[in-house]
DNA sequence: CAGAGGTGCAACTCTGTGGTTGCACAAGTT
DNA sequence: AACTTGTGCAACCACAGAGTTGCACCTCTG
């Protein structure tokens, strides 16, 4: 499923900026929370908060849901479960590779 | 260590960039290879890709030693199962500290 | 020695996006 | 009805960084 590696690039690309990773840090301290009260325990605007959430939330990291008037948001743990095994996997490919044509080189006789 | 959170944040930064990945993709079929002939296979410039791999050393992706005349890299994969660990311990916590809140608040008697 | 291919440095452009402020509207509260 | 607090939209600024081109220098090789 080709599904699985774009999510995972959001996923990198959402986790990438210092102010995300921190958003994420506070609202994962509630079970849910709205931009305007995470706000008030960032160094940042509600609207960058929301500008925020909205890219999290794009990759999966985050999600919403209407509660009367205000919006909550609370943080999805799939999407970081899945980011690592698709980075562990993508380091065990790199090191077979590179044991593959390690050996390869030690005995240039074999098949080709 | 605070050493390894502070890697994993440039780690995360240094794998957002598409390009990037790109040059890693292509840089992970060879053993090891020159900013000139990964330039050859990718479509930026030479001056890019030096760049992207300077970055990509600064998280620890990559690392260069001269050969002769002509500079050489190599993918390094421990930093992306460092990473990986990270992640997923990230989720684990979530987790945890979600349950941990649904359960408290199931039987709001306990101690307080 | 002369040329070809490799590296390093620097100047410059331009798009993306993190950040702000301001305003208009919705929904609970007294 | 008036007030408070929350959301949504839009204009706007400023900086980082992706990408380019150009040039000077090194180092093999014919």
């Amino acid at each position: 499923m080709p599904t699985t590696a774009m999510k995972v690039e959001t996923v990198l690309g959402a986790l990438a900026d210092p102010t995300r990773r921190q958003v994420l840090e506070v609202l994962a301290a509630y079970p849910a929370a709205s931009a305007s009260v995470l706000s008030r325990q960032l160094p940042i605007s509600r609207q960058m908060v929301l500008k925020h959430l909205g890219v999290l939330q794009g990759s999966g990291l985050v999600r919403s849901a209407k509660a009367g008037r205000e919006v909550l948001f609370q943080v999805q743990s799939a999407p970081l479960s899945e980011t690592a095994e698709w980075l562990s996997s993508l380091a065990a490919q790199w090191d077979s590779r590179l044991a593959d044509l390690k050996a390869r080189a030690e005995r240039p006789d074999t098949t080709n």
